[in-house]
RNA sequence: GGAGGGAUGGCCGAGCGGUUGAAGGCAGCGGUCUUGAAAACCGCCAACGGGGCAACCCGUUCGUGGGUUCGAAUCCCACUCCCUCCGCCA
């Protein structure tokens, strides 16, 4: 959601920065809706006021023990009329609220500009590929080869596009959010945090799932909760409707959640193995800042959840999304790719944004300075990382010619191991 | 699931249907005092929306949504959430 004041006051300007990201603003559309919802409002507001002011009228003349009927009649058709109007001011309300809530953030100045995807820009390279003497699996092919990953069966007991892991996969899955959140904790600085793994619709509206990727979600039949498609719903709507004193900020929490998304509309892509799970495990980072932090906050955040990828002694490269390809809520964000050589690519394993003040203001999120008003603050979020894909890219990338995979070191104390053998077991 | 109690400003808490946007306290801000701080004392301090260059004016908001009334924080109904007790249960 975008600041009203400033949104109408530079329609134009804001019309050609979500131009930029590929969002058609109908700025006719605006305005007209707009200028409608004042219009009402403003007489709605003048018909109360004078109702007001003859009530208290009534209430004197009662008092001094006179007569005051006619007022009354008088004072319940201006009711009437004020009933009617109301209605009217709420429909105009609701279509311009439900205009404004389908427009999403502006790209920062920073981000390049860009088409599609492929305008994305790569900062920077981290680690070197591992080289092999023989031909590297992919993880869909080592993992039941070892007995650790079965999507059969998990096919049998929800349906495609879930997995369950066994012995050492399990194993290594928890270890893996055990080992990220203990960085984060003890060496960033976050505060971890145990959500609930469902929400409510006010939640998912507040961080921008909806109105408009309602089809992205799972839904509980008939109840108004939803599981979530990502730590970032709960955590980040913890302080909504809520005031923070901003000498507070900022605030640093990390959570791992169970991540649960429809994948509508990604028939055909990733359909192999587990990169992309109606299920998936996630330790995600979440920040509120003061404006004036945030982009800093981003950098410090990406480092964070880059930090656990040098730990592991996984290759990747960090890329800026271009304004094509940013998404609904976010203003900036980096994308982290983990080379996966049993694909020969870079595939996405973490994304880290800033929302500036969008997701507050839908939120209602906002911060005090000593004696000052209320501001809203910035909220930023990034994975640290996706628990499911850094599985994967521990096993392709530590796969020796003999099927084993070796343990990083520093995993090697959560697994109590350094090497996944061939046969499955943990050594 | 059953019975009862509750929801008021950043926080706590009062509130006969008619200058109540709401007493009082705490916190915060400004000042007096002090070498400085604390204490004490004085003053200021809700949010959101609309209008205005501005001073300022208007409206809305006392969990949410309806209703009664000339007029609702205050009365009625429904719902949500919290607390206590009972039942069931990891």
């Amino acid at each position: 959601m975008h600041d009203l004041a400033a949104f109408r006051k530079e329609v134009d300007a804001y019309a050609r920065r979500l131009a930029a990201r590929g969002f058609v603003l109908d700025v006719d559309r605006f305005r007209e809706l707009d200028e409608a919802r004042r219009k009402k409002l403003a007489e709605v507001e003048e018909l109360r006021a004078l109702r007001k002011r003859e009530s208290a009228e009534i209430g004197k003349l009662r008092k001094a023990g006179r007569d005051a009927t006619e007022r009354q009649l008088k004072v319940r058709q201006i009711g009437e009329r004020i009933s009617a109007l109301e209605a009217e001011a709420k429909q105009a309300e609701e279509a311009f609220r439900d205009f404004m809530a389908g427009v999403p953030n502006v790209p920062h100045e920073s981000v390049p500009a860009g088409g599609s995807e492929a305008d994305n820009v790569e900062l920077k390279r981290w680690g070197a590929p591992p080289e092999f003497d023989f031909e590297p699996k992919a993880h869909w092919d080592l993992g039941p080869q070892l007995g650790i990953l079965d999507l059969e069966r998990a096919a049998k007991v929800a349906r495609a596009r879930f997995a369950v892991y066994w012995g050492a996969g399990a194993r290594l899955e928890r270890a893996l959010i055990t080992f990220m959140l203990d960085v984060h904790t003890s060496e960033h600085g976050y505060t971890e945090v145990l959500p609930p793994f469902l929400t409510n619709s006010a939640a998912l509206f507040g961080t921008g799932q909806l109105p408009k990727f309602a089809e992205d979600l799972f839904k509980i039949q008939d109840e108004d909760l939803w599981l979530v498609p990502t730590a970032e719903v709960p955590v980040t709507n913890l302080f909504a409707k809520e005031i923070l004193d901003a000498a507070s900020l900022p605030v640093k929490l990390c959570a791992y959640t169970p991540c649960f998304r429809s994948e509508a509309g990604s028939y055909g892509k990733d359909v192999r193995g587990i990169i992309r799970q109606h299920q998936f495990q996630k330790v995600e980072l979440v920040k509120f800042t003061r404006p004036e932090d945030s982009y800093d906050e981003l950098e410090k955040l990406t480092a964070d959840a880059e930090h656990i990828l040098e730990k592991l002694g996984l290759p990747y490269r960090r890329v800026v999304l271009c304004t094509a390809d940013l998404g609904f809520s976010a203003a900036k964000t980096y994308d982290l790719e983990v080379w996966l050589p049993g694909q020969g690519t870079f595939k996405e394993i973490s994304s880290c944004s800033n929302f500036e003040a969008f997701q507050a203001r839908r939120a209602s999120i906002r911060m005090r300075r000593a004696g000052g008003k209320p501001e809203f603050v910035h909220t930023l979020n990034g994975s640290g990382l996706a628990v499911g894909r850094t599985w994967v890219a521990i096993v392709e990338n530590f796969q020796q010619k003999d099927g084993s995979v070796l343990i990083p070191d520093a995993l090697q104390p959560y697994l109590n191991a350094e090497v996944l053998g061939a046969d499955g077991r943990l050594w």
